[in-house]
RNA sequence: GCGGAUGUGGCGGAAUUGGUAGACGCGCGGGCUUCAGGUGCCCGUGUCCUUCGGGACGUGGAGGUUCGAGUCCUCUCAUCCGCACCA
């Protein structure tokens, strides 16, 4: 007996998509002969990191892509599926600095790692549009965005309290200092002053939070997003001291508190805090809290700290004159600043006022409960009648919200307002291995942009690129100095270099006019396949890198550039695989490579059993011993595949509905072609979409040695195995292909994918299902077109009904059609 | 604390619309094939009871709706993820 051999059969395969660049679409589809034009679909996976070789995330993603673009293409639809390098980054430096070696090289090096790969994968890539971001012929578009961005004022300069993490001696996005650490390295991040460039993302806050609406995006997603950009409705409401005749505006969401509010707090970093009193005791707690950055301010919960100014200010509502404070618990990024504290509905201001013991004052009374009056308890932040609030007592909050705002208007002492949590995206970093951000700074002229026919400007080749505190960059004097392109005299290139996030934010347009030497894109070819139909990849990106992409194409919608003003219309995010129920890392020393898997069990296991192993949304614990399962299907398949091909090829008829009597293997063949494609059509479902094939392939060896025994036996069993090859073929490229050739001679992704013929989904007779009060008791062979009456008198004539029934009752049937009967028995 | 998700055999999971719980795979048990070595074929496998006909129980837990609930409702427990002084 022959045994299956992916180590053959593979790259055998691989070498004729190569040769023949089969999966390559281009950008002007020829209209075959009048016929209407085909569909189009942008099936995309989120480009890859290249960093050392791919692991197991890397192969369940374009697993999961590479049977959606396959199942695509054979229904018809003309399918863009591109792969791209991710290549700027700070881990690529950092290994560079460890190792001693160029970043470019070892980027490169791993670039042609995944490239070898994905290749021996046999992922159906269209190879003619790759693209790498640290390729000048990428970056100078970058830079060529960049500069439009900036001309808008989208992109700009300013002096700001940034993040900067002391080892990687850099500054970091507020995305990238998580729960006040380094995202990348972990180091607790400092709180720096400097200047530094940002995108205007906030300009797009409305726009970003509305439109996730429009999108067809697994909810926690657009949650996590929603979240991120924190919209909150409230009002300005401007509180006055008069001693030093300055006015303080807070942004509130409860103005219909405003009557409660016993005192006011500033933010440490709040410019006007050492104004209102220098005292050393307050200059030296404003320097404590400027040292640590806000996310590690005040980690013990509910310990509030904070000092009294010996100032006050005015309650614009009631003329009230309250105490003002300086406390750590108010951030100067949010809002303005200042709040006005109202201890007896917010559950901070509750503990600052108990700490300092401050009035606590009840401005609304929580509805009483039916069955009690039990007193409110404070802090209530609810709805309710309002109390202690002037004119305003009875009102219910709601409505005294907005009769309040309208007063405060009028008086021209606050108005409605609408505050976000999102920040703009800080942009520019102090290291060497990103995009050059190509402006000139220039004494006479300023910030001078770099003309677009100087583009790209080129990373220079430099030998330290360890970071200083400063760009790197900044050490290459020939480099750094040139000329002003407004009014030629001296000046300095910048020589802070782009998030590599910038570089990710726009790679998806590139692809579709991926050798556009004019331009980023044609605007007619990015309509042509934009926006992506289906985008797939990891959860770890649901804020950041998504978040940037739709901004930077709304921008671009604004600027005119695109017609969309969505990326990405449907995305699927997959679930972790775990080993041993860990997540895999080194120091844990779980690791397993694709890599030791395609060798020994062939690219078509491995990728078999990632999609085999669950639901793809979902996390996973990789186990050997279910590889050995799907290797073991595949073989049984090839094997059943080579025992029964014709000797000479395309001589075979696969006629599906075959000749004589189908059989019940024809039969099962049908319904396995309906339930991949609903799986495949209709959900995510590569799990059950196997168990299909698995049981197909099973029933082909049940019922082999029948149906040889017949020409027309053969005919069905060929065509049972032939579909079995054809319905794998979007997991397992190579073995589809193989099989499906064994069978007829003819490529099996040339090949429309099959359809199911209803005649053979049903049968003349089915199971009928006979309950006695809802507990199955016997199943009975029932006619198809059996009638109610006729369903029930097949069911009464059950034997173990009767036994049931033992002197009771029926008093009442329920009957389902083409289902069960059940008899409700007393 | 707030928000989201998930709980089903020894294990991964299936059950798509309220209608046969456990598809398919792993593991385990048995048989066959002179079969030596990661890889063949077939059968069995939720738990307990059984006079071997079958019966009782069973989807984290407790209630409820229904002829019928893994699926719907209420409460509750556990695990995972995200956010977290956002005024």
């Amino acid at each position: 007996m022959r045994r299956y051999e992916p180590q053959e059969i593979e790259p055998r395969w691989q070498r004729v998509w190569a040769d023949e660049r089969t999966w390559e679409v281009s950008n002007a589809p020829e209209l075959d002969g009048g016929s209407s034009k085909p569909a189009t679909s942008y099936v995309l996976e989120m480009l890859p990191y290249p960093s050392g070789e791919p692991h197991m995330g890397h192969l369940k993603c374009y697993a999961i892509g590479d049977a959606l673009a396959h199942f695509r293409r054979r229904r018809g639809e003309r399918v863009l599926h591109p792969m791209g390098y991710d290549a700027f980054g700070l881990p690529a430096e950092n290994h560079a600095i460890r190792t001693g070696r160029h970043p470019r090289e070892s980027t490169d090096a791993s670039i042609a790692e995944f490239r070898r790969q994905f290749r021996s994968w046999g992922v159906s890539i269209d190879w003619s549009r790759e693209l790498a971001t640290h390729e000048p012929e990428y970056y100078r578009w970058t830079q060529w965005l960049f500069l439009r961005l900036f001309e808008q004022g989208l992109a700009y300069r300013r002096d700001a309290a940034v993040k900067w993490c002391p080892t990687d001696e850099t500054v970091l996005a507020n995305e990238q200092a998580k729960d006040g650490v380094c995202e990348r390295c972990g180091t607790p991040v400092v709180s720096k002053q400097l200047e530094q460039w940002f995108f205007r993302i906030t300009d797009y806050a409305d726009r970003l939070l509305d439109d996730l609406d429009s999108l067809d995006w697994p909810e926690h997603v657009k949650t996590m997003q929603r979240n991120w950009i924190g919209r909150s409705h409230g009002a300005e409401v401007v509180f006055r001291c008069e001693e030093l005749g300055t006015d303080y505006p807070v942004f509130t969401t409860r103005p219909d508190t405003l009557f409660g509010a016993t005192f006011f707090v500033l933010a440490p970093e709040h410019p006007d805090v050492l104004r209102l009193n220098d005292s050393p005791e307050v200059r030296s707690y404003v320097e404590r809290a400027a040292a640590e950055p806000s996310e590690q301010r005040g980690s013990e919960l509910g310990e509030k700290t904070g000092i009294a100014l010996g100032r006050t200010v005015t309650n614009p509502v009631n003329g009230e004159e309250i105490p003002v404070y300086v406390a750590d618990y108010v951030l100067m990024e949010y809002g303005t600043g200042a709040i006005m504290a109202v201890p007896a509905h917010d559950e901070r201001d509750h503990e600052f006022a108990q700490a300092f013991e401050l009035p606590i004052r009840e401005v609304v009374r929580a509805p009483i409960e039916e069955g009690g009056e039990s007193p409110t308890l404070l802090p209530y932040s609810g709805d309710g009648q309002m109390v202690n609030s002037g004119r305003f007592d009875g009102e219910h909050n709601r409505v005294a919200f907005d009769a309040i705002v309208d007063w405060l208007a009028d008086e021209d002492r606050g108005r409605r307002s609408v505050n976000f949590r999102l920040r703009d995206w800080l942009l520019s970093r102090q290291r060497y291995w990103g995009c050059p951000i190509p402006i000139v700074h220039c004494e006479r002229c300023g910030l001078v942009p770099v003309p677009d026919d100087q583009l790209p400007v080129e990373l220079p080749d430099i030998q330290d690129y360890a970071p200083k505190g400063r760009s790197p960059l900044a050490a290459a004097t020939d480099w750094v100095e040139t000329t002003c392109p407004s009014c030629d005299g001296p000046a300095r290139r910048e020589t802070d270099t782009m998030d590599t996030f910038v570089d990710s934010s726009w790679y998806f347009l590139r692809y579709c006019d991926a050798r556009n030497g004019e331009a980023p894109w044609g605007r007619e070819v990015l309509d042509g396949w934009m926006p992506v139909d289906q985008y797939i990849g990891g959860v770890e990106h649901a804020i950041l890198h998504l978040m940037y992409a739709r901004f930077f194409t709304k921008a671009l919608a604004d600027l005119g550039l695109v017609g969309f003003e969505e990326p990405f219309a449907r995305l699927f995010t997959q679930g972790m695989i775990t080993r041993e129920g860990a997540k895999m890392s080194k120091s844990r020393g779980n690791v397993i490579s694709p890599r030791d898997y395609v060798e020994r069990y062939g690219a078509d296991t491995t990728r078999c059993y990632m999609l085999y192993i669950g639901p793809p949304d979902q996390g996973a614990d990789w186990s050997d011993e279910g590889v050995g399962g799907i290797h073991r299907f595949l073989a049984r398949l090839w094997r059943i595949g080579d025992e029964i091909a014709e000797p000479e090829r395309g001589a075979a008829t696969i006629d599906g509905a075959g000749n004589g009597q189908p059989s019940p293997l024809l039969r099962k063949a049908h319904w396995a072609i309906d339930k991949v494609t609903a799986d495949l059509r209709d959900r995510f479902a590569f799990n059950t979409a196997l168990a299909a094939i698995i049981e197909l392939v099973n029933d082909a060896y049940r019922y082999k040695d029948d149906l040889l025994a017949s020409p027309e036996g053969t005919v069905q069993l060929r065509f049972a195995v032939a579909t079995a090859g054809s319905l794998v073929f979007p997991f397992a490229p190579h073995l589809g292909s193989e099989v499906y050739e064994l069978m007829t001679g003819t490529r099996v992704w040339e090949q429309p994918w099959p359809e199911a013929d209803p005649a053979l989904l049903s049968s003349e007779t089915f199971e009928l299902i006979v309950q006695v009060n809802g507990k199955l008791r016997d199943r009975v062979a029932a006619p198809a077109e059996a009638s109610e009456a006729e369903q029930e008198r097949l069911a009464l004539g059950s034997e173990r009904v009767a036994a049931q029934l033992n002197g009771g009752q029926i008093v009442k049937t329920v009957v389902v059609p083409g289902k069960l009967v059940n008899f409700v028995v007393r």
